[in-house]
This record gives structure tokens, sequence and C-alpha cells, in this order.
DNA sequence: CTTGACCTTCCAGTGACTGGAAGCCTTATG
DNA sequence: CATAAGGCTTCCAGTCACTGGAAGGTCAAG
């Protein structure tokens, strides 16, 4: 397989999959022309790598999942607690969006948007005592 | 004023202020040594600066909103339409975030977390048919 | 034989800082 | 007056995960 044809089948851009190999994530072999020579191996890894990046998992907890992944004597709790440590940012950063959007909303609300220059927006931006 | 003065009272590094100079968001002076000499006007700006930020805004964004502030006759319209546009964008990740969470955390749920190998959490990364 | 769609490598840029090195300036103390 | 600590300066490199583009080799169809 070429590397269109797994990007295609993993959704991920050509690009991607070579910066991939670039990283060491997967080892392609290479036909004579010097095309890249994905095996079956080479395409799941490139479909569990694009969706453990869907669930936002960084480059290296990618890596680390694609060694236990591998490794068929890993405990699960290595797993878990790897997805856990994720979760727990996520849910973080949901919060932190969240206040952004709370405050953002209210001041969207109070802002005329006319043609006038009076804007609560930019008055709390510049307003330090609240 | 010095750096690491305007720095403690906008929360923000000495670092960043100097890039935030360095991109042409704020001019400060310099005194006759060659430190940078923070007027109030700069003082208000990086002020302005660090809330923007902390909303979320682009860099880009601030410089916008640093024009608009300055600038006497805006329209209020102006302000509102970047506002609900970067509303709009935190939205979207948060729903999207929301959802890698609900994922992970049925994973995580479903994952005994103990010594043996078996781990749904590699199972659904693997897995494409679902 | 040419066209167009692949594929290759290499280099540079993204956003918004952040770390660190090397060196000057200022202030307090012995 | 010497010195040491802390603050200031610039400049360069690194972060993360790609992404764009240039320059050029390869392959299949007509």
């Amino acid at each position: 397989m070429n590397i269109g044809e797994v990007a295609k089948a993993a959704g991920l851009p050509p690009k991607t999959i070579r910066y991939y190999e670039e990283i060491g994530l997967i080892k392609p072999l290479r036909d004579a022309n010097g095309y890249r020579a994905f095996r079956d191996s080479d395409m799941h890894k490139l479909a569990f790598l694009s969706r453990a990046r869907a669930l936002g998992f960084s480059i290296e907890d990618c890596r680390t999942l694609l060694t236990l992944y591998e490794d068929q004597s890993r405990a699960s709790a290595d797993v878990k607690t790897l997805a856990e440590a994720h979760l727990h940012k996520i849910e973080d950063k949901i919060a932190q969006l969240q206040s952004m959007r709370d405050t953002l909303s209210e001041l969207v609300r109070s802002c005329a948007g006319d043609q006038r220059p009076d804007c609560p927006i930019l008055k709390d931006l510049a307003a330090s005592e609240s």
C-alpha cells in the first residue's frame, strides 16, 4: 500500500503519516522506487494513532499507548492510569473554557452592537477593578 | 516603571511583555541605561492584553481589540462581532472536548485497571468498526 | 511522448510563548 | 572600594503537531 491509500484508510493526511514516521511512531518498508510500502501492521498502527489523537492524546501518550498495545503482558492499570490523567486534563480544559464562555457571553449580551462607540466589552477589558 | 514592576502589576511574565513589544503590541520608551520605561498607558495596555488573553482571544484579536479600544469613533458592533466569533469558537471547542470526555470516561469506566492485560481502552482504539 | 497524478526530500512557518546563555546595570553590604 | 545578588538587556533555540511549498523522481493512461 502506498501512502495515499493508507492516508485515506486511516483518515490522516499523507504529511502527517510522513511526520509519524520521522518521529518513529511507524517504520514502513520501502519499495525499490523509494516509495513507502505500508504493511497491514503499519496500517493498524496508523488507525490506532488516528483514533487516539481524535481523543486528544498527545503524541507522547500515543507512543506509550502503542507500546502498551503491542505488549501482550501489559497491565490494564497502566492504560487506565494514562487515560484517567488525560481525562482530568480534558475536564480541566472544559471548565476553563466554560468559565471563558460564561464571561464572554455575558459581555456579548450586554453590548448593544450598534454604531455608537460605547462598549461594555472594551470597558470590561480595560477595567481591572472587578 | 521597569519591566518587573509592570509584570507583577499586569500579571504577565517579563518574557511575555518583551514578546509583546517585539510583535508591536506595545512600544515602551527606554531609559538612558537601555531599560524599558513603561508609561501608565503601556501599563493599561498590558492589563488590557492580560485580560483579553485570559478570555482566550488570540494575539491578532487582541491587536484588533486594542485598536478598537483606542479608536474613540469605533462602532461597538465591531467589537461585538469579534467577541461573538470568538465565543462561537469557544463553544465549538467545548463541544469537541465534551465529546472526547464522554468517550474517554466511558472507556475508563469499562477498564478494570488491574494486572491483567485485557483492556477495553486499547481494544476500542484498535477497533475501527464501531 | 506527454500529461497528470502520484511519490520523494528538505526547508520554513504556525502560535504564543518559554528556557537559557552571556553580559551589562543597580543596590546593599562589608 | 570591592563584591555579590538581583534585575535588566539581547539573542538563539525549543515547544507541539503538524502544514505549506518548492524541486524533482515515478507511474499509468492515452
